[in-house]
DNA sequence: ACACGTATATTCGTAGACGAGTAAAGCGGA
DNA sequence: TCCGCTTTACTCGTCTACGAATATACGTGT
């Protein structure tokens, strides 16, 4: 139930969308996704794009609908989606709406080693990533606001939207990390540091790193 | 600036961090990590876990320490992690705390192409995904509360408490949109509506799904 | 004592993502 | 008019993630 899509790069849906309202040639695809802003929401890899038009066609998810030719240009092949195609950007979207899927962050992963720093470095590096974090949520909040008095509807923005609201709790829950870290708040902090101060593990922690290997 | 790691999957951070206490041969380092839970904060693929070895063994992460025979089952290699393993480690978690990297959430790409759904559907969706985000979440407490119990230390907790922030985060994002959405202070509600039902895109929208082509 | 499930331990083939490369046409300025 | 930069348009080869297969050992119920 994972990944049955017979294309399952998103920027398959990308262009499913794109091609929606009129059949256009690959690289006009990407120059209205772009224009659109969709290589900012999703990390689009142009090089992909060939490859991912060219599975969708396979599985008549698009169909060639002629080619065209523009002075001594090279020809253009011309792609419009098909009623399966259209099918299937409506079933994703459905399940990408509807079942929420454990993501897996970058920063998650990070934090999952945090201890290999000592408790003062893993400040420092928090503020710094506060700081940037703060930066972004001006940008978009910035961006947001100017795309909403061009009077493009909201309905076309709520990625975006989500995106703050998202950056938004990150920043706020960091904040509160920190506050727990800097006024000493957190439990274990002490040991933490011990550990780095002698460079030796405290029996308390090696106990834990062993933990799950003893037959319990 | 993105990915010079030399070893770029995050499965290479996992693997180091759990070297860090001891050598060990590889499916040990598959046990430890299951034991620990980690095939939960991130998504191992064990079909990778070779590969990636290898790969941090010929980046000097990782050395070969010798091998090891358990009666007759196949021999072991043990690999040890390296001075150069043990900076990479540091040098990393580092980066992924300090530097936020712009996500890209499949719910975003959902949400971007939403309106290829009625408004009447995209509730019922959305409803869906909460009622899946509430269990999780409570799910999410349990454990935590569990491991907690356990006399678990905070500090190798914090992912879990970063990710039941976020799942919450997105559950208030998602009940506010559907407040909005079923009470009708949407703005712009009514043209989508009235797109799904007449099957017709109306001007206001196809100007905007035409945006961007325009030479403005 | 044997059969069957589970844990141990690893190899391999391949689909597909993506970077980098190619090349012609248009365009702006000097 | 000619040089060089940008845009248009696409191809190709590499690299790697990962699923699936493989094979042996161990334990346990009958």
């Amino acid at each position: 139930m994972v990944e049955k899509r017979k294309v399952g790069n998103l920027l398959a849906l990308a262009v499913l969308a794109t091609v929606y309202t009129r059949p256009m040639h690959r690289y006009e695809m990407a120059s209205v996704m772009r224009a659109r802003g969709k290589d900012q929401d999703m990390d689009v890899k142009w090089g992909s794009l060939y490859t991912v038009v060219q599975n969708m066609t396979k599985h008549g998810f698009l169909e060639v609908v002629g080619t065209d030719r523009a002075g001594a240009r090279p020809e253009r092949t011309i792609y419009a989606i098909t009623e399966a195609g259209k099918r299937e950007l409506v079933d994703w979207t459905r399940e990408l709406i509807s079942v929420p899927r454990t993501e897996h962050p970058r920063f998650a992963a990070g934090l999952s080693v945090l201890a290999v720093l000592p408790p003062r470095e893993a400040i420092a590096l928090l503020q710094e990533r506060l700081g940037r974090l703060e930066e972004s949520i001006g940008d978009q909040r910035a961006a947001l606001a100017r795309t909403g008095d061009e009077g493009i509807p909201r309905l076309f923005l709520i990625e975006n939207e989500y995106g703050l609201a998202m950056l938004e709790a990150e920043a706020a829950w960091s904040r509160s990390l920190l506050d727990e870290l800097t006024s000493g708040a957190f439990p274990g902090l002490d040991v933490w540091q011990a550990w780095h101060q002698t460079g030796e593990m405290p029996d308390e922690m090696a106990e834990i790193a062993e933990r799950g290997l003893s037959p319990d």
